[in-house]
RNA sequence: GGCCCGGUAGUUCAGUUGGUUAGAACGCUAGCCUGUCACGCUAGAGGUCGUGGGUUCGAGCCCCAUCCGGGUCGCCA
């Protein structure tokens, strides 16, 4: 039976006592990691978020404390009054391990039944069973850990904005549905039958607004809503390090989130970061690496061939040429002896997978040399090729040709990050930390046949760019920087339109008509024409920093109860249905379709 | 919406070519045990093989459908 606390208070956590405190009285409280009975002697490991602490009773123990400490067993809720005292055998594996509490008193606070699964780090347990007890799963050192890291990242991120003279701003959680980019979570009205507020994707336009209203610097830890389907490093609901400054330019930013990233790498990981970080424009990055977030602690880079075989007479080379598209290689060096036939057959399926049309190769051993397209190509065009490439014996070319670059940059990036962890070319514990800057202002969705804003539609573009907005969308580039750590987007930001003829020049290379602008963002080139400062800013995504900190696969690993792939969470069973009433009140009606 | 992977005691897994009563380890229960910390020893309980159809003399194994979970493409201003 289940008993309460009495006079009992706690007086000291498990984790943090030693020698230091040994011959005190002292109480403790926590959960039976692990009873041990060895008959007339009887131990119990107590663990608290701080650790585990040995209890010991023996024959000189009061009988009835004995009978209770026997009856204890796994996930028992302790509270034990006692001494510290020295271990007779020490346990070099834990901290505490040099000493053990020595109970004269035992509360058994509440029962357990046996957990469904063992509360110990490292184990195999599928995460279905521990997302749907999730409670117990966030009692194991691991998770409890990460989640305590979380909460001091967290502070480091409030303390340095507020010593940099930030204020840190609550924007609502009901908004405006403004439908553009990825899909709102909406919620019915009540009192106005019909109507919806949506979920913030971000709180972009109120963090302005607040430069507008005189903040100067604002920050806010902000949970962001976004209706898209999940992958291990997206959930529908995240948090947000939101960041908004007046009177900046794109340095002045960069500048103050490098400094947060230079403390938290100090504070978490001990590390000296080097200031300032490197930049690179985002052409680069595709040229090199294929990607806008582009993994930089290895090499793999890829190699534009279009040049060099301009006028072959290839057709798979010239008809992507021709189409206006490119031809790049990746030269896996002295991969030969690693990569089969085979291998490569498996890079072809991966290269498929991002809409190549396949993946042409060259691979030199001492004794063959086997490629399967230099057959087409003349000496001079092959030479040139392992030139540019620097392609030698004992190496792999990977080549890919295709009517849109995009298809090119795609399937090579993607390419070079397999690779990468095939061959084991990631030096471990390493972090590279860079900028990528001037993005294209816009995106064309062939789907669409339009041009989106990359960003988002306050992003300014460079200035230099502004007669091209309407002209050549496709050649504007944006005032807009992500920050990317170990090939991830970490953040990112802009600075933003601040004049309303430019912001409704924006909404109109967007495609927007006045009254449709109008009615979406009206209020914000109203709110433009009453004094708005030069601002821009920056978001990073929480979840994702803690994970790469902690060197964790899955977001899921530093979020207290995340959703699974299918956007439910299997702790509460949601989203479920609701009672007709409730229905009703909001004038809804359900059409499932087939 | 597409593709790939997985689902067998509470947990992690094994299960041969389709063939007798589906196994192991850990955990759990009971007994014994004074220095354990992966305690030890002895005994025991525990299974709709995700679910529903089908093929077959016979299905954990083969086929179809479906549910659940993971990864990923699309999507994610």
């Amino acid at each position: 039976m289940a008993e309460f606390m009495g006079n009992l208070k706690r007086t000291e956590y498990c984790g943090e006592l030693n020698l230091e405190k040994a011959g005190q009285e002292m109480v403790v409280a926590g959960w039976a990691a692990k009873q041990r009975d060895l008959g007339n002697l009887i131990f119990i490991d107590l663990r608290d978020r701080t650790g585990i602490l040995q209890l010991a009773f023996d024959d000189s123990t009061d009988r009835e404390v004995f009978e209770k400490a026997s009856s204890v067993r796994s996930e028992y809720v302790l509270m034990a009054k006692g001494v510290l005292r020295k271990r007779e055998a020490v346990n070099k594996d834990i901290p505490t391990g040099e000493v053990e509490l020595y109970v004269t008193e035992l509360k058994i606070l509440a029962e357990s039944e046996t957990p469904p699964f063992d509360i110990k780090d490292n184990i195999k347990t599928n995460e279905e069973l521990r997302l749907r007890y999730r409670y117990l799963d966030l009692r194991r050192n691991e998770l409890q850990s990460a989640i305590l890291m979380r909460h001091r990242i967290v502070k480091l991120v409030r303390d340095y904005f507020d010593k940099n003279r930030f204020v840190e701003i609550e924007t609502p959680i009901l908004i405006k549905s403004t439908p553009e980019g990825a899909r709102d979570y909406l919620v019915p009205s009540r009192v106005h039958p019909g109507k919806f507020y949506a979920l913030p994707q971000s709180p972009q336009l109120y963090k302005q607004l607040s430069m507008l209203s005189g903040f100067d610097r604002y920050m806010q830890i902000a949970k962001c809503f976004r209706d898209e389907d999940l992958r291990a490093d997206r959930q529908p609901e995240f948090t947000q390090i939101d960041v908004e400054m007046s009177f900046v330019d794109e340095q002045d930013v960069q500048d103050m989130n490098e400094g947060l990233m230079k403390l938290i790498f100090k504070e978490i990981l001990g590390r000296d970061l080097q200031l300032p970080l490197r930049r690179m424009t985002y052409a680069e990055a595709m040229d090199r690496f294929g990607s806008d977030k582009p993994d930089t602690r290895f090499g793999l880079e890829l190699k534009n061939l279009s040049d060099i075989v301009a006028n072959t007479g290839f057709a798979v080379f010239k008809g992507a040429l021709e189409a206006g598209g490119s031809v790049r290689a990746i030269n896996v060096k002295g991969a030969a002896s690693v990569l089969s036939r085979k291998e490569i057959d498996k890079l072809t399926e991966t290269a498929k997978l991002y809409k190549a049309k396949g993946l042409a190769f060259t691979r030199a051993t001492a004794d063959a040399h086997s490629s399967s397209f230099e057959k087409f190509l003349t000496e001079e065009e092959i030479k040139a090729i392992h030139e540019r490439t620097e392609f030698e014996t004992g190496d792999v070319l990977l080549v890919v040709a295709d009517a849109d670059s995009e298809v090119v940059f795609a399937a090579l990036g993607a390419l070079r990050l397999q690779l990468a962890k095939r061959l084991d070319l990631i030096p471990a514990d390493s972090y590279d930390l860079l900028w990528i800057t001037e993005f294209p202002l816009f995106e064309y969705s062939a789907e669409d046949g339009r041009f989106y804003a990359k960003h988002h539609p306050f992003t300014s573009p460079n200035l230099e760019d502004v007669d091209k907005m309407i002209s050549d969308p496709g050649a504007c580039r944006a005032r807009a920087y992500d920050l990317v750590l170990n090939g991830t987007e970490l953040g990112g930001g802009s600075i933003r339109i601040s004049n309303p003829e430019l912001q409704k020049k924006m909404f109109a290379a967007l495609g927007m008509e006045e009254a449709d602008y109008t009615e979406r963002f009206g209020f914000l080139l109203e709110a433009f024409k009453y004094g708005v400062p030069p601002h821009g800013g920056m978001a990073y995504g929480l979840d994702r920093l803690v994970m790469l900190l902690l060197n964790k696969d899955s977001i899921r690993d530093v979020m207290a109860f995340p959703k699974v792939q299918n956007a439910s969470e299997l702790m509460t069973s949601c989203p479920s249905e609701v009672e007709q009433k409730s229905l009703d009140e909001l004038s809804i009606a359900i059409s499932i379709k087939e």
